[in-house]
DNA sequence: TGACACATACCGACTGGTCTGTATTTTAGA
DNA sequence: TCTAAAATACAGACCAGTCGGTATGTGTCA
């Protein structure tokens, strides 16, 4: 089977970056073993260093090509033209908490919210292409309450962008308490005061 | 000096422990090193191994004999006999946010949740004890709540529980997103929306 | 044939942890 | 109360293992 080895780099990098992704997810980025990625990818340390510069380097293009398009795909895209973000991001929420209890994405939290933590005092670089994410969140979100609020679904004294920045926040949290207390009714309970939050900004 | 050279183990012990909370605060738990730690606790490994059992024993004891008293002392205490919680929270919040900002703990954030975040799926014993500060917590923050339900300075329809497990998972998210953003601004602006939902709660 | 895409062997640095030796302090017995 | 023994509190060299990273070789493809 040696000879037959096919090649193709689009998808060796792709297979070392989804490896990286899952490590750096489990063990964070610097428990995370270069060593345990190209055995997970089933490939070797020169195949590693060819398609990246290091670590780090394989660290930021966890976050740009795996993390960020999946937030996006998640969290921005449902809610890019949304009227109504009230009733959206309950939707949106609930979708998300029943899928993450479903797989078990309760035990590892949210990678964002993982890298971010452990990685944005450390690393300068880190950082910042974290902190692009968590911008686009909130500006996603902030946009959608704008709307709303010309809508009328929305009352007229909310702040989009304070508002925005709270939920971002309370979510982030939501989901580290949750994983560190293990309890799906601790995500559940937030979740209903989060909603209770939500309502209080109903005309 | 050498002959001088006093010996208190229970001095040696706490030199040791800070040194080990900074350098974890600084680094993470698993970032750490017990090289590091002894020379800014200037002492050596042989003290650290006869202190402490090895780098996780000596993990535990940052969050039980340094982390919890601190939390406790800085969150728990002055809500303990409260009875009009949305004042008092306020305050605390207040004071809080100013001596982070302050001493540059913004960088670092929340060495609970640092901790938490890195170690709790990691290690099981980790995570029941930094478990126990987050449920002390809830659990102080839904006592008041329903002293000020009684009081009358709380709308009689809330749920401390919820409410308790919201605002904890808010803090801890404003927190961690602020930390990354690197933007007290933006530690203010969640700070007003979670006001905000305070006043939501009043009668 | 030359550029690319790996594989493999290997490097020095550093890790958590152990071992042995020794100075200090505490305890026990006369 | 003086002293011998035992326990404690370190110090520092040292260990095997792992780390990220490199150098070199080899097969593949245009």
């Amino acid at each position: 089977m040696k000879t037959t080895a096919k090649r193709s780099p689009e998808n060796t990098r792709g297979k070392i970056l989804q490896a990286a992704f899952d490590e750096f997810y489990k063990n964070g980025f610097q428990g995370g073993s270069l060593n345990r990625i190209v055995d997970e990818a089933r490939t070797t340390k020169g195949a590693l260093f060819h398609h990246f510069k290091g670590k780090k380097d394989l660290g930021y293009a966890v976050v740009r090509e795996v993390i960020h398009p999946h937030f996006k795909q998640q969290w921005s895209d449902p809610l890019a033209h949304s009227t109504d973000p009230i009733t959206d991001l309950k939707r949106i929420f609930r979708q998300c908490a029943k899928r993450e209890i479903a797989n078990g994405g309760l035990v590892h939290g949210c990678p964002l919210n993982n890298l971010a933590q452990e990685m944005s005092p450390l690393d300068e670089k880190f950082r910042k292409s974290l902190e692009k994410i968590y911008v686009a969140w909130r500006e996603t979100v902030a946009a959608a309450f704008a709307r709303g609020i010309k809508a009328g679904k929305v009352r007229k004294d909310v702040s989009p962008r304070k508002v925005a920045a709270f939920i971002v926040a309370a979510q982030a949290g939501m989901a580290g308490t949750a994983k560190n207390a293990q309890n799906e009714e601790l995500l559940l309970q937030t979740g209903q005061a989060l909603f209770d939050y939500f309502d209080s900004l109903k005309p």
